[in-house]
DNA sequence: TTTTTCTTGACCAAAACTGACCTTAAGGTT
DNA sequence: AACCTTAAGGTCAGTTTTGGTCAAGAAAAA
């Protein structure tokens, strides 16, 4: 995809470093100079970070305003069950709509905390429950998104502490 | 057949490449661009994809609206599928007891079919459909091995393709 | 004739981008 | 110390560009 915004959000990845494990936990930008960089406003890049860098996604950004201003952005990890216990919660609201699901799944398959045999399990059960509620009970696509978030809180649960 | 569909469908299987083996195991699309090279309404491609490149048949397909957005599909890949699935329905039969859950699966982790954590996930979403089945939808027990009877094997089937 | 599949169009949701206007911090000046 | 200036970054709402969903009717298959 060749977006701007996907563009520079690669760009900070690679700041992170290329190795997942052994890369920086957090790195430090100027926003002005990155808009320049990049030849775009200022703004565009709390775009990317609002909608790219988000704790959702394992990530906090903090800043500071004023001379010697600056954005840092901290990558967590996800090293004990604990941790991988809030994320879920932290990721999965009340209800799903397909395209949360999809988005869910993605994040935690890029994040490594699951492979992309247990993302398809996951993704056809939950296809499943979700056609079935549709189709047999006929139910709300809101009440079927409350049945899919509840199974994979279930199900990610049971991961995060096997 | 030549209805519309099957004609989308096979343009997009002949955008993997025509030989299986060193074909593109991804594919980028526009939906308006390929509506109006094919003269329908966008939404007719939602209805190919949904209908055709689904997790069952061996597809993944993700999405992003926006300036720039795309469909993407994904195929697993086929080979020994057709051998593998062939095997998913001489294992799981009509209904599925409780204990047959179990069996089955204990079974399909010693033939080293799935691993651990594979194991836990499919058992995780059976189990959460068993008991929604019950307590939501008051539904006899062999209802409800049906419905965990179906939901395994399309797993399975969706499985044998990956 | 009944059921399933296909096709369409109206309406919805989300992503990307921009610019005007706002807030905060540091450092110098009075 | 109080004030001012300058140099950051933040927010928000609007526009454009995509794709998604759903229900209803048409066509095809059973």
């Amino acid at each position: 995809m060749s977006n701007l915004s996907s563009i520079i959000e690669r760009y900070i990845n690679e700041l992170f470093g290329s190795e997942i494990e052994s890369g920086k936990s957090s790195v430090f930008l100027r926003r002005k100079e990155l808009a320049a960089s990049f030849g775009c406003v200022p703004s565009q890049i709390n775009y990317v970070l609002r909608s790219r860098f988000t704790p959702e996604k394992g990530y906090l950004v903090e800043s500071q305003r004023g001379g010697h201003g600056f954005i840092r952005i901290v990558r967590l990890s996800y090293e004990n069950a604990e941790d991988r216990l809030k994320h879920v919660d932290d990721i999965v609201g009340e209800s799903l709509s397909g395209q949360d699901r999809e988005k869910i799944l993605a994040v935690l398959h890029d994040r490594g905390l699951i492979n992309a045999r247990e993302r398809l399990i996951i993704e056809v059960a939950l296809r499943y429950a979700d056609e079935l509620g549709r189709s047999e009970f006929d139910l709300s696509p809101y009440k079927r998104g409350v049945i899919q978030a509840s199974m994979l809180r279930r199900i990610l649960r049971s991961l995060a502490l096997a």
